[in-house]
DNA sequence: GGCCAATTATTAACCTGTTAAATTTAAGGT
DNA sequence: ACCTTAAATTTAACAGGTTAATAATTGGCC
């Protein structure tokens, strides 16, 4: 696996990069990791130390002769990173100092139907609460990422569907946000900023994998040599609307059996609305802001031993698993990662149902073995990973590295 | 559009990838499309010419001031390459010279129930013949590309499938090739390979695409930025074993409900033969190896208006089209380029089917008119795309050169 | 305690590809 | 003939990397 980014990604880059995914390395470690000369990574090493990015943190204390390492590891506290996830039912707000770890995070409600202004609004009130308590200082935060669904324009910083309501398309989000907080705000899509995060705070077993995302919807994601496939213009992976063998079922995005409108959370709900003995029992109330809570009751039914509940996953997760198959076949994967809180409670059963689809179906079954992994930060991985790709990739303002960091 | 490969590619690189591309350019201009400064556009080009690789040819003879733009071309004689595209029913050989040109080509039968050595052999003996008629002479040649069916070992150059018969199953196909013609040899996916080639060679307003390759079988291909799609071990997309909605024929793949199976060349044949009057109206004979001729003969019955030969194809177009708006939806695309032999006649017929299925379905049709283009070079674009990769990708044996022309 | 060997870190010299600025070359226009 | 303009080239400097030599720090050994 190769952990630092591309391979011309420049020095000073891929030594931060190793030292976040680390935690500590000694010179000698981050030359053969990187495959450059201990020369270069001296020189390179030495204006982060300057500008306050990396610090000398002890020694190497195996036995042995010679001149022992010194290790390296990042400042934590020189710069912060504010990522934020959001959807129509849930919210995870996270802080990670420069080392990736994270110091603050918070859980809400969704955006429900309130229209953007407002929610930009709360967003910001959080977050300023969310650093105020964490005592991070507002200018030593690099930036912010806002993980949502797609499809967006990254550039303009601005949604272009009209969901979760038509007050969302093309306002400005990332220029209110940014306004509001004073520090610089990204968007990013909420899987594609999973797969990112997993991909460096998690432990996937390559450095090339899909990812699906379910929260209310489903995205999907796909990281290849440790970079995100962003496609023409950064709205890849529509996983939620493949269409399945046998499907019907009339989807938002104007077609028929997506995945999403067969196998989402909210088909779940519906489907259990449906019958009004099993709602019941359940206690699935069908709010229309409240999806995610209703799975989540019917998911912990399943654990409970509920027959139906159990039934109604089974079936969501195999839909799930034949969108898997034609992810891993159109992108060449052998692993995919389950992320998004729709998995807080069922990752284990839908892990074990896409993997069973991926083995009998996956053209590339017979070459490798298909991998099936729940994310090691099943709800919070699309905040994580937009706050680590601020930290990867913003300028950083310190005098002499104003350009070292560039991407 | 850009042009010349990834933003990293060397200036020698990019210098011959936009002459190859464009013919014709003075050093102004070089420096205009790279972004390169004209003093880099010198000293590249400089040990281009001393290697015999570029040469000066006249000048730039618009009216006015100032010294002429001089005129930079390839050396066309420099080097050759050899573009080999096989399939179970066709073959299609082409010999570029370093320009790109194509002064050699053949069209053959396909490899039929015939093994491995003695297709090698047969494929050997075709392209000596070829290099002699056209005066190549053979330390001349750079290379030759083996573009063939998924899924493939680049490394090894070996098939990693049974198909077409068990024979080929790691089969050292580009070693035993490489030896008979003495020149090294490249193994490629053919979709792949065609939409390489239909990026350099064609003419897509856009360089993000998807391509769908049509032969015995249904393979796919991806240029993101110029560059082609590869995924984790070269054998992405493949789309001929996407499951459709209400698809239930057995693949072989082991699957159901394939594209390749409901929708390929082979599954309209059947169709076909299954009704025994049809059959004999349209003359075709259901032999093993000669599914590409019965598709033609369908497809000429339909252009001659054979009310029964359209609404197969149609059919198949139809299908076509469903697994062109999952391509274009996991891998945001918006222009589908449709190549291989099943095309020669038909292009128009799926190119309207396959455009109408992406205009009512496609997720970014809102924000983008999909397109959908029939390739310049329908039947030889796999063949050109391996040749041309020969000659972009491989190391020049020239003195000074041996490095400058590298990856 | 002092020296040696091993290991790590740093320095110096150099190489490649690049840019910015100055210079040379070749046509027109007058 | 001479000036103006545009194109092409040369030059110097620099950025980021390399290798080779040098310096620094330690454990083990006498």
């Amino acid at each position: 696996m190769r952990r630092p980014g591309g391979v011309r990604a420049s020095a000073a880059r891929r030594v931060l990069d190793l030292l976040r995914a680390e935690g500590t390395l000694s010179r000698v470690e981050l030359a053969e990791l990187t495959g450059l000369t201990a020369a270069t990574i001296t020189n390179t090493v030495r204006p982060l130390i300057a500008d306050g990015l990396v610090r000398e943190s002890g020694r190497d204390e195996r036995p042995g002769r010679g001149q022992p390492r010194r290790l390296l590891r990042l400042a934590a506290d020189a710069w912060h990173a504010v990522g934020i996830q959001v959807d129509r039912t849930t919210t995870t707000i996270v802080v990670l100092d420069f080392a990736g770890v994270r110091v603050a995070g918070a859980s809400l409600p969704g955006t429900g139907g309130r229209g953007p202004e407002e929610t930009v609004r709360a967003l910001a009130a959080h977050v300023d609460a969310l650093l105020d308590r964490a005592g991070v200082p507002r200018e030593r935060v690099l930036g912010a990422a806002l993980a949502t669904h797609g499809p967006q324009d990254l550039e303009r910083g601005m949604l272009l569907t009209a969901q979760p309501g038509p007050a969302w398309l093309e306002y400005p989000l990332t220029a209110a946000l940014a306004e509001r907080l004073g520090v610089p705000v990204l968007l990013e899509n909420d899987a594609s900023a999973a797969a990112f995060g997993e991909f460096w705070a998690g432990s996937p077993p390559t450095d090339t994998f899909g990812l699906i995302y379910m929260a209310s919807g489903i995205g999907g994601g796909v990281i290849v040599d440790g970079e995100v496939y962003r496609g023409r213009a950064s709205n890849a992976v529509e996983i939620g609307h493949v269409a399945l063998a046998g499907g019907r079922a009339p989807c938002v995005c104007g077609g028929s059996g997506c995945a999403q409108a067969e196998a989402g959370p909210q088909a779940v709900v519906a489907k259990a609305l449906a019958d009004a003995g099993l709602a019941e029992r359940l206690a699935v109330r069908g709010e229309p802001d409240g999806t995610l809570a209703d799975f989540d009751r019917i998911a912990r039914a399943w654990r409970a031993g509920d027959r139906d509940a159990a039934a109604m996953l089974e079936r969501s997760a195999r839909w799930i698993g034949r969108a898997a198959v034609t992810l891993v076949n159109l992108f060449d994967l052998d692993t995919v990662v389950l992320a998004g809180p729709a998995f807080t409670v069922t990752g284990t059963l839908y892990r074990e149902h896409v993997a069973a689809e991926l083995e009998r179906r996956a053209l590339s079954r017979a070459l490798r073995r298909p991998q099936v992994l729940v994310s090691s930060n099943v709800d919070s991985a699309a905040a994580v990973g937009g706050a680590l790709h601020v930290l990867r990739t913003m300028r950083i303002g310190a005098p002499r590295l104003a350009d070292r960091g560039r991407a």
